[in-house]
RNA sequence: GGUGGGGUGGCCGAGUGGCUAAUGGCAGCAGACUGUAAAUCUGCCGCGCUUCGCGCUACGUAGGUUCGAAUCCUACCCCCACCA
């Protein structure tokens, strides 16, 4: 269990293959965002046939609706959703990120002031684990602390310097619950079917990244090693220097979880750095305000240019909705507010995504990886219109 | 025929003498969104131009009062309600 074998390398890219209590994910591989135990507006089966292999929950936001205990009760989250392939859940950290407004961070943990009806919920390191537990996603993450892309030398460091020893923390907790006797384990699995993984933080500093990186791996052993707080609001160049400096240092033995990324050009980039799972809410959400991926750039679906367009949303795509609806169509769905627009292009968003990375799975088992991805930025960069 | 109410930018609808090219909303156009407080948010939206500005045309029509009118007066046209 919690196995992680190499298919091929080419470069830094790898593609691989995680093996899970719930299954098998072959990598690269992006993951859909189902923060509140529902990938936005789609059928569990519409999830699985985009060939989504892995999905996320949300630690803070299943804690709040409907509260771990409720999915305990009904014998954890992968019965409560049912989606039977792997999961993951967040711990919680991107929210105090998120809801930067609504909470405050102390060393023992994070208040949190309900967005939904004022109450105080405080999230500590060992109470993100006992939820995960109670949750009993395939992975755990650990309880980290994200600083903004721009925060100066201090400030990440600060963040990076907690989140290491939530670490530890978190390690402890999740230890105890993983061994502790059936009758008093707080979740249901048996045996212990869920890992921990950490999470690299240190913000745009090099330096930092490195200390955070080296002292997360003495802290292992770990199945799987995340690198966080990025894509938040620094630019991209800077993500992509800091993956170049993590590189070298990370154990190739284990996946490479890059956190919140990405549109499908970081992707790409990510791969090409050695990063091995993604997950991003962009599909969903992109999908739900009508912003579609294509192979030659960024469509927006209710631009009037496609008032007419028969074509299909992407001719290179082969999903449920590029395979049967127009954009003309896709158009009137939109403009007529009607629920079956946002989930056709979250379909498609998601379904470009996780094809993205199959054919970067393909082309790294054949050593074209380089030269694919290349030509696939350059179409992509420079759409032709849209 | 009489009495009362009303005619404002694509639509609805504020505005009763200068701060009004005219509040809002809708429709339309464009953009944003990266471990989801988001089916959300932002900008544009009379015409033209050298567009952090200038010019022109505008609040049913035609006149008038006034330094100045969508706002006041007169006539006319049209719409609605009620009464004959």
């Amino acid at each position: 269990m919690f196995e992680f074998a190499l298919d091929g390398v080419e470069g830094l890219a790898r593609a691989g293959r995680l093996t899970l209590p719930h299954g098998t994910v072959q990598t690269p591989a992006f993951l859909p965002v189902g923060t509140h135990g529902t990938v936005r507006g789609l059928h569990p089966a519409e999830v699985a046939r985009t060939g989504a292999q892995m999905i996320l929950g949300n630690t803070y936001h299943l804690h709040l609706r409907p509260g771990e205990e409720v999915i305990r009760a009904v014998g954890g989250l992968h019965r409560f959703t049912t989606w039977d392939r792997p999961m993951l859940t967040d711990s919680g950290g991107f929210q105090v990120f998120s809801l930067e407004g609504l909470r405050k961070i102390s060393e023992d943990g994070v208040e949190f002031v309900s967005h939904i009806d004022g109450s105080v919920r405080t999230l500590t390191p060992e109470s993100s684990m006992e939820i995960q537990w109670a949750l009993g996603a395939d992975v755990a993450m650990a309880f980290d602390q994200v600083v903004q892309g721009q925060a100066p030398h201090v400030t990440a460091e600060e963040g990076m310097e907690r989140t290491l020893r939530w670490l530890e923390r978190c390690r402890r907790r999740h230890e105890q619950l993983t061994i502790e006797p059936p009758s008093r384990r707080p979740a249901l699995q048996e045996p212990p079917t869920q890992t921990l993984w950490p999470i690299v933080q240190g913000g745009s500093h090099q330096d930092l990244r490195l200390r955070s990186l080296q002292q997360t791996l003495d802290a292992g052993p770990w199945t799987g090693i995340a690198v966080g707080g990025l894509s938040v609001g620094e630019p991209k160049a800077v993500m992509y220097e800091v993956l170049e400096g993590l590189a070298p240092v990370l154990p190739s033995a284990v996946p490479r979880y890059l956190m919140g990324v990405g549109f499908p050009d970081d992707l790409l980039e990510g791969i090409g750095r050695g990063m091995d799972l993604f997950d991003c809410v962009a599909a969903t959400r992109n999908g739900r305000h009508g912003s579609a991926w294509t192979s030659v750039g960024k469509v927006n679906i209710r631009a009037a240019g496609l008032r007419l367009s028969d074509e299909p949303l992407d001719a290179a795509c082969d999903c449920e909705t590029c395979s049967r609806f127009s954009r003309a169509y896709l158009r009137h769905l939109f403009m007529t507010e009607e629920m079956l627009g946002l989930r056709l292009v979250s379909i498609h968003n998601i379904r470009f995504l996780v094809r993205l990375g199959e054919l970067a799975r393909a082309a790294i088992v054949t050593g074209t990886f380089d030269r694919w991805r290349r030509d696939w930025l350059e179409r992509y960069h420079h759409r032709g219109d849209a």
